[in-house]
RNA sequence: GGUCGGAUGGCCGAGAGGCUAGGCACGGGUCUGCAAAACCCUCUACACCGGUUCGAAUCCGGUUCCGACCUCCA
């Protein structure tokens, strides 16, 4: 958390928020952590070594944790925008180091990791000799070893290391570095896959069912994390390790280099050269969950107003299921529509296949109230029921209340010119019946010397 | 160079041996004072080259292209 969200963050939350979703309709109790990485860390690429958040720290000349604190919240209010629920618990790694440090010497009295010059290494090899490590991202260990085309890469620290593939689970930290705490092998700050690992199993114990996160980080984050349990509790930590894809922007990946980076808020104002407009964040949601979690999704203009106009589509279907005429008969079977849903599902969470569902469901609704396809009681309250359960409530879209309030005056507005043009012409009938209408929809209208006002 | 994943109609995207999702755009129509919405119809695609099969977008082999990851950092 050392910048402002873009469109590589946006993913992960939504597809896990209707994993989560949909475990909690089959009847599951999920608890969902979310953790927070604010302790720094090394920078690469070359640079001087220098921690991303202090670095952050430094150009903004505030504390690395406020650049975490202000980073957290404003992820948080894309993720709120984005209708996507909060999760139980959101630890941080600051507030765990006690956890981390225990699970290092945990590691280290299995005699799994050692201690050079006040920082401490994971030994792959020596853990490798009972376990497999890189099973999960389907590496060999000795093609790790070889690292061909890898030669040329200049890696801080690596002279420290018995074996280059060892990771650090503890940083020794020179005075100047911000962040550190004490620990039994001196000053210092742990190693990035440690906290996911002492955290989770606080939370969640040592074992537990699903894990996600993104693909970049199947391989080395999440492999080391198995490592790290492993070697503490004799464990793999989860059951399930789930990895959505990631976002490409008109067919490139987003880089800094290619200046192709976009920002949520950037996104939901429109306000970025290779946007020709605003999406809103429900477009945003939607467009995501039109993919399967596990492809690549490309970002263009054309995807989201394609994206955008099919919600709308849906979105007024839905708003009018409950206004559909009823008859004796049903030509439609819903159930079929539910049933196929949940089918997609539990089919690696196929939610293209649902919105796909959810449109013919759109166009039963629209056939109807066309009067061309009859539908009785039950088929009515059954499509209400598909839309309320799985369009609200499993891909977790709702209707955006977007200028609403502006909208409403413009209307308001709008009549009371009606009704002042009404008394000018002397049209006392037309004037009185608007504001009888508005007194009764709850408005009250007062005539001042400039006009009239309203209120609700 | 290695590992893994991709390539589907104008665009986005499911599917994974026969039943040829879905959305958007385009075109035609119904409706309509105009417009919009809605509805109906139309548009039959699977990178390339071989092979297996009665039948391949789907399986096998090869080729090309794209992406992610490849010991630090997140």
């Amino acid at each position: 958390m050392y910048g402002p969200p873009h469109m590589g963050h946006v993913r992960g939350p939504v597809v896990f928020d209707v994993l989560r979703r949909y475990l909690e309709f089959l009847g599951y109790k999920v608890r969902h952590v979310r953790n927070i990485t604010d302790v720094g860390h090394l920078l690469g690429d070359g640079d001087e070594g220098e921690d991303k958040l202090g670095k952050q720290a430094r150009l903004e000349q505030v504390e690395p944790m406020e650049v975490a604190q202000t980073y957290t919240v404003a992820y948080n209010e894309m993720c709120r925008q984005m209708n996507v629920l909060p999760p139980g618990i959101e630890p941080r790694a600051s507030g765990h180091i006690i956890e981390q440090i225990e699970m290092i010497e945990s590691i280290m009295s299995a005699g799994l990791a050692y201690e050079v010059n006040g920082s401490v290494y994971f030994d792959v090899l020596a853990y490798a000799k009972t376990r497999d490590y890189g099973k999960l991202s389907g590496r060999v260990l000795e093609d790790l070893i070889a690292g061909v085309g890898n030669e040329a890469r200049e890696l801080e620290g690596q002279d420290e290391k018995r074996n280059p593939n060892d990771f650090a689970l503890w940083k020794n930290a020179s005075p100047e570095h911000i962040m550190q705490w004490s620990s039994p092998w001196g000053k210092g700050y742990p190693g990035w896959h440690i906290e996911c690992s002492a955290m989770s199993r606080k939370y969640l114990g040592d074992v537990f069912d699903i894990h996600g996160g993104g693909m970049d980080l199947l391989f080395p984050h999440h492999e080391s994390e198995i490592a790290q349990s492993t070697a503490c509790t004799g464990h793999n930590p989860a059951h399930f390790w789930v990895h959505h894809n990631m976002i490409t922007i008109n067919g490139q990946k987003m880089a800094k280099s290619l200046n192709n980076g976009i920002l949520a808020d950037e996104l939901f104002s429109g306000n970025h050269p290779l946007l020709a407009k605003a999406y809103s964040p429900m477009t945003l949601r939607f467009f995501i969950l039109q993919a399967h979690y596990r492809g690549t999704l490309d970002f263009s203009n054309e995807a989201l107003q394609a994206a955008e106009k099919g919600l709308q589509r849906l979105m007024n279907a839905a708003a009018q299921v409950s206004k559909l005429p009823v008859s004796d008969t049903s030509e439609y079977n819903v159930a079929d529509i539910l049933n196929a849903c949940e089918r997609s599902m539990n089919e690696d969470l196929n939610t293209p296949q649902v919105i796909a569902k959810l449109f013919e469901a759109a166009r039963v609704c629209n056939s109807a109230a066309d009067g061309k396809l009859k539908l009785d009681r039950s088929a009515v309250e059954a499509l209400n029921n598909l839309f309320q359960t799985w369009l609200h409530g499993i891909l977790g879209i709702q209707t955006e209340e977007k200028g609403n309030e502006a909208a409403l005056d413009g209307v308001l507005q709008m009549l009371l010119t009606m009704r002042a043009d009404a008394k000018a012409s002397k049209n006392y009938t037309l004037s009185d019946e608007i504001r009888n209408k508005l007194t009764e929809l709850g408005f009250s209208i007062k005539d001042g010397k400039d006009g009239s006002s309203w209120s609700l």
